[in-house]
DNA sequence: TGTACATCAGTGAACGCGCGTTCACTGATGTAC
DNA sequence: TGTACATCAGTGAACGCGCGTTCACTGATGTAC
Protein backbone atom coordinates (compact mmCIF):
# COMPACT_ATOMS: atom_id res chain seq x y z
CA UNK A 1 0.00 0.00 0.00
CA UNK A 2 2.57 2.27 -1.00
CA UNK A 3 0.34 4.52 -2.53
CA UNK A 4 -1.11 5.44 0.47
CA UNK A 5 1.66 5.86 2.40
CA UNK A 6 1.65 9.10 4.59
CA UNK A 7 4.93 10.22 2.43
CA UNK A 8 3.11 9.82 -0.57
CA UNK A 9 0.24 11.67 0.70
CA UNK A 10 2.55 14.25 2.11
CA UNK A 11 4.17 14.74 -1.38
CA UNK A 12 0.47 14.64 -3.02
CA UNK A 13 0.10 17.97 -1.20
CA UNK A 14 3.42 19.60 -1.58
CA UNK A 15 4.39 19.01 2.09
CA UNK A 16 6.77 16.84 4.39
CA UNK A 17 5.11 13.68 5.96
CA UNK A 18 5.90 14.98 9.55
CA UNK A 19 3.58 18.49 8.55
CA UNK A 20 0.17 15.92 8.18
CA UNK A 21 1.03 15.57 12.00
CA UNK A 22 -0.46 19.30 12.53
CA UNK A 23 -3.82 18.53 11.22
CA UNK A 24 -4.17 14.46 11.77
CA UNK A 25 -3.29 12.82 15.19
CA UNK A 26 -2.50 9.66 12.92
CA UNK A 27 -2.81 8.08 9.95
CA UNK A 28 -5.72 6.07 11.17
CA UNK A 29 -7.30 9.62 11.86
CA UNK A 30 -6.39 10.58 7.97
CA UNK A 31 -8.03 7.72 6.76
CA UNK A 32 -10.73 7.83 8.58
CA UNK A 33 -12.06 11.52 7.38
CA UNK A 34 -11.78 10.36 4.07
CA UNK A 35 -13.86 7.70 5.02
CA UNK A 36 -16.36 10.64 6.14
CA UNK A 37 -15.86 12.84 2.99
CA UNK A 38 -17.25 9.82 1.52
CA UNK A 39 -19.98 9.40 3.37
CA UNK A 40 -20.47 12.77 3.38
CA UNK A 41 -20.60 12.70 -0.30
CA UNK A 42 -22.97 9.99 -0.74
CA UNK A 43 -25.55 11.02 1.51
CA UNK A 44 -25.06 14.43 -0.84
CA UNK A 45 -26.29 12.31 -3.80
CA UNK A 46 -29.60 10.96 -1.80
CA UNK A 47 -30.48 14.54 -0.68
CA UNK A 48 -29.61 15.65 -4.10
CA UNK A 49 -31.65 13.38 -6.27
CA UNK A 50 -34.56 13.51 -3.54
CA UNK A 51 -34.85 17.34 -3.98
CA UNK A 52 -34.07 16.91 -7.88
CA UNK A 53 -37.33 14.26 -8.67
CA UNK A 54 -40.45 12.65 -7.09
CA UNK A 55 -40.20 9.68 -9.34
CA UNK A 56 -38.61 6.81 -6.94
CA UNK A 57 -37.10 4.98 -10.50
CA UNK A 58 -35.70 8.33 -11.96
CA UNK A 59 -34.08 9.04 -8.64
CA UNK A 60 -32.37 5.54 -8.56
CA UNK A 61 -31.01 6.53 -12.05
CA UNK A 62 -29.89 9.27 -10.84
CA UNK A 63 -28.00 7.55 -7.83
CA UNK A 64 -26.43 5.68 -10.21
CA UNK A 65 -25.19 8.09 -12.59
CA UNK A 66 -24.05 10.34 -9.22
CA UNK A 67 -22.22 7.18 -7.89
CA UNK A 68 -20.05 6.21 -10.91
CA UNK A 69 -19.34 9.90 -11.94
CA UNK A 70 -18.03 9.85 -7.79
CA UNK A 71 -16.07 6.76 -8.48
CA UNK A 72 -14.38 8.39 -11.66
CA UNK A 73 -13.73 11.54 -10.01
CA UNK A 74 -12.03 10.27 -7.05
CA UNK A 75 -9.99 6.89 -7.73
CA UNK A 76 -8.35 7.32 -4.03
CA UNK A 77 -11.58 6.55 -2.72
CA UNK A 78 -12.33 2.64 -3.67
CA UNK A 79 -8.76 2.25 -2.43
CA UNK A 80 -9.82 3.56 1.00
CA UNK A 81 -13.20 2.04 1.41
CA UNK A 82 -11.76 -1.45 -0.07
CA UNK A 83 -8.06 -1.95 0.34
CA UNK A 84 -7.90 -0.17 4.42
CA UNK A 85 -11.66 -0.84 5.35
CA UNK A 86 -13.17 -4.09 4.01
CA UNK A 87 -9.87 -5.99 4.41
CA UNK A 88 -8.01 -4.05 7.22
CA UNK A 89 -7.49 -5.96 9.64
CA UNK A 90 -8.51 -3.12 12.31
CA UNK A 91 -11.51 -3.93 13.01
CA UNK A 92 -12.89 -0.42 14.24
CA UNK A 93 -12.02 0.61 10.74
CA UNK A 94 -14.45 -2.50 9.28
CA UNK A 95 -17.18 -1.57 11.33
CA UNK A 96 -16.51 1.91 10.42
CA UNK A 97 -17.00 0.64 6.77
CA UNK A 98 -19.91 -1.51 7.29
CA UNK A 99 -22.18 1.34 9.03
CA UNK A 100 -21.41 3.64 6.13
CA UNK A 101 -22.11 0.75 3.29
CA UNK A 102 -25.45 -0.26 5.50
CA UNK A 103 -26.35 3.12 6.03
CA UNK A 104 -26.34 3.87 1.92
CA UNK A 105 -28.11 0.60 1.32
CA UNK A 106 -30.76 1.31 3.58
CA UNK A 107 -31.29 4.28 2.26
CA UNK A 108 -31.45 3.30 -1.60
CA UNK A 109 -33.87 0.29 -0.09
CA UNK A 110 -36.19 2.73 0.93
CA UNK A 111 -36.67 4.98 -2.52
CA UNK A 112 -37.26 1.41 -3.70
CA UNK A 113 -39.86 0.76 -0.72
CA UNK A 114 -41.89 3.81 -2.13
CA UNK A 115 -41.37 3.26 -5.53
CA UNK A 116 -43.06 -0.26 -4.83
CA UNK A 117 -45.58 1.50 -3.04
CA UNK A 118 -45.90 3.72 -5.90
CA UNK A 119 -46.51 1.03 -7.71
CA UNK A 120 -43.68 1.90 -10.33
CA UNK A 121 -41.50 -1.17 -9.09
CA UNK A 122 -42.60 -4.73 -8.91
CA UNK A 123 -43.56 -5.57 -5.42
CA UNK A 124 -42.73 -9.50 -6.11
CA UNK A 125 -38.62 -8.34 -4.83
CA UNK A 126 -37.13 -6.96 -1.83
CA UNK A 127 -36.05 -3.63 -1.65
CA UNK A 128 -32.49 -4.79 -0.58
CA UNK A 129 -32.01 -7.00 -3.24
CA UNK A 130 -33.12 -4.51 -6.30
CA UNK A 131 -30.97 -1.79 -3.86
CA UNK A 132 -27.55 -4.23 -3.95
CA UNK A 133 -27.99 -5.45 -7.44
CA UNK A 134 -27.93 -1.63 -8.36
CA UNK A 135 -24.60 -1.37 -6.15
CA UNK A 136 -23.79 -4.40 -8.51
CA UNK A 137 -23.73 -2.16 -11.68
CA UNK A 138 -21.01 0.07 -9.89
CA UNK A 139 -18.91 -1.89 -8.05
CA UNK A 140 -17.55 -4.32 -10.88
CA UNK A 141 -17.20 -1.42 -13.40
CA UNK A 142 -15.45 0.33 -10.71
CA UNK A 143 -13.06 -2.12 -10.15
CA UNK A 144 -12.73 -2.95 -14.13
CA UNK A 145 -12.00 0.98 -14.42
CA UNK A 146 -8.91 1.08 -11.93
CA UNK A 147 -7.26 -2.74 -13.86
CA UNK A 148 -7.76 -1.26 -17.52
CA UNK A 149 -6.15 1.95 -16.33
CA UNK A 150 -9.19 3.82 -17.48
CA UNK A 151 -9.20 2.00 -20.73
CA UNK A 152 -12.99 0.36 -19.60
CA UNK A 153 -15.59 3.28 -19.17
CA UNK A 154 -17.68 2.26 -15.98
CA UNK A 155 -20.39 5.10 -17.28
CA UNK A 156 -20.94 3.46 -20.24
CA UNK A 157 -21.62 0.21 -18.64
CA UNK A 158 -23.89 2.33 -16.71
CA UNK A 159 -26.06 3.09 -18.90
CA UNK A 160 -26.23 -0.19 -20.97
CA UNK A 161 -27.06 -2.04 -17.53
CA UNK A 162 -29.72 0.66 -16.91
CA UNK A 163 -31.99 -0.38 -19.69
CA UNK A 164 -32.08 -3.48 -18.67
CA UNK A 165 -32.21 -2.88 -14.68
CA UNK A 166 -34.76 -0.17 -15.59
CA UNK A 167 -37.09 -2.88 -17.04
CA UNK A 168 -36.01 -5.46 -14.69
CA UNK A 169 -37.88 -3.61 -11.60
CA UNK A 170 -40.96 -1.92 -13.64
CA UNK A 171 -44.35 -3.81 -12.34
CA UNK A 172 -45.84 -6.12 -15.03
CA UNK A 173 -49.06 -4.34 -14.36
CA UNK A 174 -49.77 -1.24 -13.28
CA UNK A 175 -51.40 -1.55 -10.19
CA UNK A 176 -53.90 1.66 -11.06
CA UNK A 177 -53.78 3.92 -13.79
CA UNK A 178 -53.10 7.35 -12.82
CA UNK B 1 -2.04 -6.14 5.21
CA UNK B 2 -0.98 -7.77 8.65
CA UNK B 3 -3.11 -11.06 7.95
CA UNK B 4 -1.61 -11.60 4.51
CA UNK B 5 2.47 -10.90 6.19
CA UNK B 6 4.81 -14.35 5.49
CA UNK B 7 4.75 -14.52 9.08
CA UNK B 8 1.17 -14.83 9.46
CA UNK B 9 0.83 -17.36 6.91
CA UNK B 10 3.32 -19.38 7.51
CA UNK B 11 2.17 -19.58 11.38
CA UNK B 12 -1.17 -20.61 9.59
CA UNK B 13 0.37 -23.85 7.99
CA UNK B 14 2.41 -24.51 11.09
CA UNK B 15 5.50 -22.85 9.83
CA UNK B 16 8.46 -20.66 10.38
CA UNK B 17 8.67 -18.00 7.61
CA UNK B 18 11.64 -19.08 6.65
CA UNK B 19 10.64 -22.40 5.66
CA UNK B 20 8.08 -20.83 3.31
CA UNK B 21 11.23 -19.85 0.79
CA UNK B 22 12.28 -23.56 0.15
CA UNK B 23 8.71 -23.64 -2.01
CA UNK B 24 8.73 -19.68 -2.90
CA UNK B 25 11.40 -17.36 -4.00
CA UNK B 26 9.28 -14.41 -2.90
CA UNK B 27 6.40 -13.31 -1.59
CA UNK B 28 5.12 -12.04 -4.73
CA UNK B 29 6.16 -15.54 -5.86
CA UNK B 30 3.03 -17.12 -2.89
CA UNK B 31 0.80 -14.16 -4.05
CA UNK B 32 1.13 -14.88 -7.60
CA UNK B 33 0.76 -18.87 -7.08
CA UNK B 34 -2.68 -17.82 -5.36
CA UNK B 35 -4.03 -15.81 -8.05
CA UNK B 36 -3.39 -19.02 -10.53
CA UNK B 37 -5.00 -21.25 -7.97
CA UNK B 38 -8.10 -18.46 -7.87
CA UNK B 39 -7.90 -18.65 -12.16
CA UNK B 40 -7.80 -22.91 -12.06
CA UNK B 41 -10.89 -22.46 -9.75
CA UNK B 42 -13.12 -20.66 -12.10
CA UNK B 43 -11.78 -22.41 -15.19
CA UNK B 44 -12.95 -25.23 -13.58
CA UNK B 45 -16.12 -24.07 -12.81
CA UNK B 46 -16.50 -23.08 -16.69
CA UNK B 47 -15.68 -26.55 -17.72
CA UNK B 48 -18.04 -28.38 -15.44
CA UNK B 49 -20.83 -26.11 -15.89
CA UNK B 50 -20.21 -26.49 -19.78
CA UNK B 51 -20.34 -30.18 -18.99
CA UNK B 52 -23.39 -30.55 -17.05
CA UNK B 53 -25.52 -28.80 -19.06
CA UNK B 54 -26.11 -27.70 -22.26
CA UNK B 55 -28.69 -24.76 -21.32
CA UNK B 56 -27.09 -21.65 -21.78
CA UNK B 57 -28.98 -20.37 -18.96
CA UNK B 58 -28.77 -23.05 -16.97
CA UNK B 59 -24.93 -22.55 -16.72
CA UNK B 60 -24.96 -18.70 -16.16
CA UNK B 61 -27.18 -19.64 -13.09
CA UNK B 62 -24.89 -22.32 -11.94
CA UNK B 63 -21.77 -20.55 -12.63
CA UNK B 64 -23.55 -17.85 -10.13
CA UNK B 65 -23.87 -20.41 -7.85
CA UNK B 66 -20.07 -21.84 -7.68
CA UNK B 67 -18.85 -18.56 -8.06
CA UNK B 68 -20.67 -17.65 -4.76
CA UNK B 69 -19.41 -21.24 -2.96
CA UNK B 70 -16.32 -20.02 -3.96
CA UNK B 71 -16.00 -17.16 -2.27
CA UNK B 72 -17.75 -18.19 0.91
CA UNK B 73 -15.06 -21.12 0.84
CA UNK B 74 -12.13 -18.96 0.62
CA UNK B 75 -12.66 -15.98 2.31
CA UNK B 76 -8.99 -14.87 1.71
CA UNK B 77 -9.34 -14.97 -2.27
CA UNK B 78 -10.95 -11.78 -2.40
CA UNK B 79 -8.29 -10.51 -0.11
CA UNK B 80 -5.63 -11.79 -2.69
CA UNK B 81 -7.67 -10.81 -6.13
CA UNK B 82 -8.38 -7.04 -4.67
CA UNK B 83 -6.24 -5.26 -1.61
CA UNK B 84 -3.65 -7.11 -3.65
CA UNK B 85 -4.39 -7.28 -6.75
CA UNK B 86 -6.83 -4.32 -7.83
CA UNK B 87 -5.29 -1.64 -5.85
CA UNK B 88 -1.44 -3.21 -5.96
CA UNK B 89 1.30 -0.94 -6.92
CA UNK B 90 2.93 -3.48 -8.57
CA UNK B 91 2.04 -2.84 -12.30
CA UNK B 92 3.29 -6.80 -12.94
CA UNK B 93 0.20 -8.50 -10.67
CA UNK B 94 -2.55 -5.58 -11.13
CA UNK B 95 -2.19 -6.90 -15.05
CA UNK B 96 -2.38 -10.26 -13.86
CA UNK B 97 -5.26 -9.85 -12.00
CA UNK B 98 -6.56 -8.10 -14.88
CA UNK B 99 -6.04 -10.63 -17.31
CA UNK B 100 -7.84 -13.08 -14.96
CA UNK B 101 -10.93 -10.89 -14.70
CA UNK B 102 -10.76 -10.34 -18.39
CA UNK B 103 -10.43 -14.15 -19.11
CA UNK B 104 -13.28 -14.83 -16.90
CA UNK B 105 -15.43 -12.22 -17.96
CA UNK B 106 -14.88 -13.11 -22.13
CA UNK B 107 -15.69 -17.04 -21.55
CA UNK B 108 -18.99 -15.77 -19.42
CA UNK B 109 -19.45 -13.03 -22.33
CA UNK B 110 -19.18 -16.76 -24.73
CA UNK B 111 -22.12 -18.69 -22.97
CA UNK B 112 -24.46 -15.93 -23.06
CA UNK B 113 -23.69 -14.97 -26.67
CA UNK B 114 -24.99 -18.86 -26.98
CA UNK B 115 -27.52 -18.08 -25.64
CA UNK B 116 -28.96 -15.47 -27.47
CA UNK B 117 -28.15 -17.57 -30.75
CA UNK B 118 -30.02 -20.08 -29.42
CA UNK B 119 -33.10 -17.52 -28.80
CA UNK B 120 -32.54 -18.57 -24.95
CA UNK B 121 -31.58 -14.61 -24.31
CA UNK B 122 -32.98 -11.39 -25.72
CA UNK B 123 -30.74 -10.22 -28.34
CA UNK B 124 -30.76 -6.50 -27.21
CA UNK B 125 -28.06 -6.20 -24.97
CA UNK B 126 -24.48 -6.80 -25.65
CA UNK B 127 -22.96 -10.46 -23.92
CA UNK B 128 -20.51 -7.96 -21.87
CA UNK B 129 -23.35 -6.37 -20.09
CA UNK B 130 -25.16 -9.27 -19.24
CA UNK B 131 -21.57 -11.02 -18.05
CA UNK B 132 -20.63 -7.85 -16.04
CA UNK B 133 -24.02 -7.47 -14.37
CA UNK B 134 -23.86 -11.37 -13.21
CA UNK B 135 -21.06 -10.56 -11.56
CA UNK B 136 -22.35 -7.54 -9.87
CA UNK B 137 -24.32 -10.20 -8.23
CA UNK B 138 -21.27 -11.64 -6.33
CA UNK B 139 -18.90 -8.98 -5.95
CA UNK B 140 -21.07 -6.53 -3.74
CA UNK B 141 -22.39 -9.53 -1.52
CA UNK B 142 -18.95 -11.17 -1.41
CA UNK B 143 -17.99 -7.65 0.65
CA UNK B 144 -21.15 -7.69 2.67
CA UNK B 145 -19.83 -10.95 3.81
CA UNK B 146 -16.50 -10.13 4.53
CA UNK B 147 -18.07 -6.86 6.81
CA UNK B 148 -20.71 -8.15 8.06
CA UNK B 149 -18.18 -11.09 10.15
CA UNK B 150 -20.19 -13.58 7.89
CA UNK B 151 -23.80 -12.66 9.34
CA UNK B 152 -25.00 -11.24 5.34
CA UNK B 153 -25.93 -14.56 3.56
CA UNK B 154 -24.61 -14.18 -0.26
CA UNK B 155 -26.21 -17.33 -1.60
CA UNK B 156 -29.46 -16.19 -0.04
CA UNK B 157 -29.03 -12.67 -2.17
CA UNK B 158 -27.53 -14.96 -5.14
CA UNK B 159 -30.80 -16.53 -5.44
CA UNK B 160 -33.38 -13.83 -4.83
CA UNK B 161 -31.14 -11.61 -7.74
CA UNK B 162 -30.96 -14.51 -9.70
CA UNK B 163 -34.81 -14.70 -10.25
CA UNK B 164 -34.95 -11.19 -11.24
CA UNK B 165 -31.87 -11.74 -13.26
CA UNK B 166 -33.04 -14.54 -14.91
CA UNK B 167 -36.21 -12.67 -15.99
CA UNK B 168 -34.61 -9.81 -16.78
CA UNK B 169 -32.23 -11.46 -19.44
CA UNK B 170 -35.10 -13.99 -20.91
CA UNK B 171 -36.20 -12.67 -24.48
CA UNK B 172 -39.52 -10.89 -24.98
CA UNK B 173 -40.80 -13.51 -27.59
CA UNK B 174 -39.33 -16.95 -28.27
CA UNK B 175 -37.51 -16.08 -31.98
CA UNK B 176 -38.97 -19.35 -32.88
CA UNK B 177 -40.97 -22.42 -31.54
CA UNK B 178 -39.22 -25.50 -30.69
C1' DT C 1 21.40 -56.30 6.93
C1' DG C 2 24.34 -52.62 8.21
C1' DT C 3 27.15 -48.50 7.15
C1' DA C 4 28.25 -43.98 4.65
C1' DC C 5 26.65 -40.45 2.27
C1' DA C 6 23.35 -37.19 -0.30
C1' DT C 7 19.20 -34.71 -0.23
C1' DC C 8 16.31 -31.38 1.35
C1' DA C 9 12.34 -29.48 4.34
C1' DG C 10 12.55 -26.88 8.25
C1' DT C 11 14.99 -23.76 11.88
C1' DG C 12 16.45 -19.50 14.18
C1' DA C 13 19.25 -15.67 14.36
C1' DA C 14 20.30 -11.73 11.89
C1' DC C 15 19.89 -8.18 8.12
C1' DG C 16 18.33 -3.90 5.73
C1' DC C 17 14.48 -1.17 4.60
C1' DG C 18 10.58 1.66 4.71
C1' DC C 19 6.98 2.71 7.41
C1' DG C 20 4.37 5.75 10.92
C1' DT C 21 5.57 8.86 14.31
C1' DT C 22 8.05 12.32 17.53
C1' DC C 23 10.22 16.52 18.66
C1' DA C 24 13.04 20.57 18.94
C1' DC C 25 13.18 24.10 15.92
C1' DT C 26 12.02 27.87 12.22
C1' DG C 27 9.73 31.60 10.33
C1' DA C 28 5.68 33.84 8.75
C1' DT C 29 1.36 35.96 10.44
C1' DG C 30 -1.75 38.11 13.72
C1' DT C 31 -2.46 40.80 18.05
C1' DA C 32 -1.67 44.14 22.05
C1' DC C 33 -0.06 48.32 23.55
C1' DT D 1 2.90 53.76 13.40
C1' DG D 2 6.29 50.91 15.52
C1' DT D 3 7.74 47.35 18.82
C1' DA D 4 7.21 42.88 21.56
C1' DC D 5 5.14 38.85 21.89
C1' DA D 6 2.01 34.71 20.88
C1' DT D 7 0.46 31.50 17.66
C1' DC D 8 0.95 27.87 14.76
C1' DA D 9 1.76 25.57 10.02
C1' DG D 10 5.66 23.54 8.32
C1' DT D 11 10.60 21.44 8.68
C1' DG D 12 14.15 17.87 9.08
C1' DA D 13 16.55 14.72 11.72
C1' DA D 14 15.88 10.84 14.39
C1' DC D 15 13.28 6.86 16.52
C1' DG D 16 11.38 2.13 17.03
C1' DC D 17 8.99 -1.46 14.77
C1' DG D 18 7.62 -5.00 11.79
C1' DC D 19 8.20 -6.43 7.45
C1' DG D 20 10.37 -9.56 3.71
C1' DT D 21 14.46 -11.97 3.18
C1' DT D 22 19.13 -14.45 3.87
C1' DC D 23 22.06 -17.97 5.51
C1' DA D 24 24.59 -21.31 8.14
C1' DC D 25 22.87 -25.03 10.34
C1' DT D 26 19.98 -29.35 11.88
C1' DG D 27 17.98 -33.64 11.46
C1' DA D 28 15.00 -36.83 9.26
C1' DT D 29 14.58 -39.64 5.02
C1' DG D 30 16.11 -42.03 0.92
C1' DT D 31 19.90 -44.39 -1.68
C1' DA D 32 24.31 -47.04 -2.81
C1' DC D 33 27.20 -50.63 -1.76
Amino acid sequence: MKQLSVARVACEVGLVPSALYRHYRSKDEMLDSVLDYIQGRLVNNLREVCEETEDAVERIHRLLIRHLRLVKESPALPRVVFAQGVFSDDFRRRKKVYKLFSEYLGSLSSIVEIGQKEGRIREDARPETIALMLIGIVQPSAFLWHLSNGRFDPAGHGRKAWKLFAEMIRPKRAKWIK
